[in-house]
DNA sequence: TTGAAAGCGGTACCAG
DNA sequence: CTGGTACCGCTTTCAA
């Protein structure tokens, strides 16, 4: 806990250059920096937090509001997390949590006495409440994820339209006619944002392409096994030569079952894509190319944006949607010549 | 955003008034109160998180150490996470994250910035580094965990060996005369500080009561379906009337698997007590008599602690032992008479 | 029971 | 290129 005077005492120089020597915002000559920073260095110096706030008027902190509630997929979830830690360290920002009871509270307490520069959203609802409060408050926000309603917000995340598209060109390009789309259960077209878009997407590329193409559902509220084999076999009855998969890793492993079952290999017999898995999909027993949605890059953009904000409050806002990327690991391959 | 001046004048009385009436630190008329808590409520007033650390001394926040490594079972860590948010939350303090590539570098910085008053560590591993961290700063720091050294730290935990205890007494009250204990996986014994002080409590007491007992781990480095296949069928050929598992939900639902493939009723054929399970056991196919780990407890200790030490730095550190607690669901019921 | 004022440890402006 | 110093907004003595 050594203080600036401390420092600047060791080094021979008044608090001031101490300051600006350690922030960069005037120059020094570089002698005189190098002995404030070895002083620094000496004394185990870091400014104290409260003094930096009250002065300057950042905190160097961001809130994180994430709900942990019990449907939330935990490893997902937890890699967001993460990531977001990281993305801020990566700016000299530390992360302070605020959880579900207090989605609401938290904010607006965190605004009203400053503790934080901006606040980040986690595992964002198509309804979020949170999008109200953001609107009430002055504290810039930023949704890692986009609700329904985001108009006068900052949102960022997967560009899931252009996901679609490449899943479906890539399997056009090589040479399928016949594609079907496996995706999520029924309640979450309803209640989701994204998987009724990603549907559509798919549907109106493969008429573009000029594929043969069928969607079905896996389950009523949460992904079934049995919904999953059923999808599977009335695809491949179909004729589909590729799947494009768009749910939940349990989705997925239930439809590499459905397919080994009936002794069809993939990346063969059959070409698999999955699109906006956030789950590891290198876990699963058969590699899949796949799109995926990645936390550090959602994080990094949302992080960008938050500085961004904090730097200038009048920019305005909007959704930023990241590039998809295609990762390729041999699923997908011509269809087997009839 | 608004300032303690406004409130003061908004309440017709001083600065000091204003800071006493709100603190409760000296005696106010309860007519000024009250219009002090008044126009701070009508202002949302509440004190600036920089100045309040600044001149008192006292930030509100706990920094939460949390590995956020690939082993980590998400969702128990979760709950952890949850229950210490919640817990913090109950005494005005809010939560910090450092992750793991920071747990070094973070509590150092956070220490010597002065931006928490405490730090609570989770998922603490037998030789975890952040014991040695611990030592070195000033910071008050409590362990949600036991670590193998643990000299001289605070420390929160479930008392493991009571638990075993109490889960032999159980079923050896309903009159059982062989139990087994079904464990962990092999490494997990060389690794980790409590699965052998569960595996010497349970035999220990199993002597005294003079049961016959086994015991059989499960898997190599992880848990492996067959090995708890194998585990369970030798303990019923044994002549094993009891279970008590020490696991993983993964080995959980494999016991009951194995059992159910045999025909074997739970709770009427054999008697099984889950010890010291840190995750959902409701959500396992049969109900099980627990002896929970409940993060809740574990976090709210914890935080009881960390308030005690900042409260009195000089006072003596030492492991916490959380009792034990027997939630029945109708698993143990007498043996079977032969 | 209340008020005035001295810091808390930085930042950044104003000088030089 | 460097130093002096007026705040930042609150807590907490010291006085009344």
């Amino acid at each position: 806990m050594a203080r600036i005077d401390e420092v600047a005492a060791a080094a021979g120089v008044s608090i001031s250059t101490v300051s600006y020597a350690l922030s960069g915002k005037r120059p020094i000559s570089p002698d005189t920096r190098r002995r404030v920073v070895d002083a620094a260095h000496r004394l185990g110096y870091a400014p104290n937090a409260g003094a930096r706030m009250l002065a300057g008027r950042v905190t160097h902190i961001f809130a994180l509001t994430e709900p942990l509630r019990r449907e939330t997929h935990a490893p997902t979830h937890m890699s967001f997390v993460l990531a977001a830690a990281v993305a801020a360290r990566r700016h000299d920002y530390d992360i302070l949590l605020l959880t579900d009871q207090q989605a609401s509270e938290g904010m607006h307490r965190v605004t009203a006495s400053g503790l934080v520069d901006a606040i980040l959203v986690l595992d964002v609802a198509p309804d979020d409440e949170r999008v109200a409060i953001a609107r009430a408050i002055t504290t810039p926000t930023v949704f890692i994820g986009i609700p329904d309603d985001h108009e006068g917000i900052d949102c960022v995340d997967l560009d899931f339209e252009a996901a679609a598209r490449l899943a479906v060109d890539r399997v056009a390009d090589a040479g399928h006619r016949r594609i079907a789309l496996i995706g999520q259960p029924e309640s979450t077209y309803r209640l989701s944002n994204f998987p009724p878009r990603v549907r559509r997407a798919v549907a109106d590329r493969a008429d573009e392409r000029g594929l043969a193409h069928t969607f079905a559902t896996t389950g009523e509220v949460v992904t079934e096994a049995d919904a999953v084999r059923t999808a599977v076999g009335d695809a491949l009855d179909a004729g589909a030569s590729a799947l494009l998969l768009h749910g939940v890793d349990d989705m997925h492993a239930a439809v590499l079952d459905a397919v080994t079952e009936r002794g069809i290999r993939v990346g063969s017999d059959i070409s698999i894509v999955s699109i906006a898995a956030s789950f590891d999909t290198t876990k699963l027993p058969i590699q899949l190319d796949t799109i995926p949605l990645i936390p550090e890059a959602s994080c990094d953009l949302a992080v960008d944006l938050a500085l961004a904000r904090i730097d200038d409050p009048h920019r305005p806002t909007g959704i930023h949607l990241l590039a998809p990327v295609y990762r390729d690991a041999g699923s997908v391959t011509a269809p087997p010549s009839v």
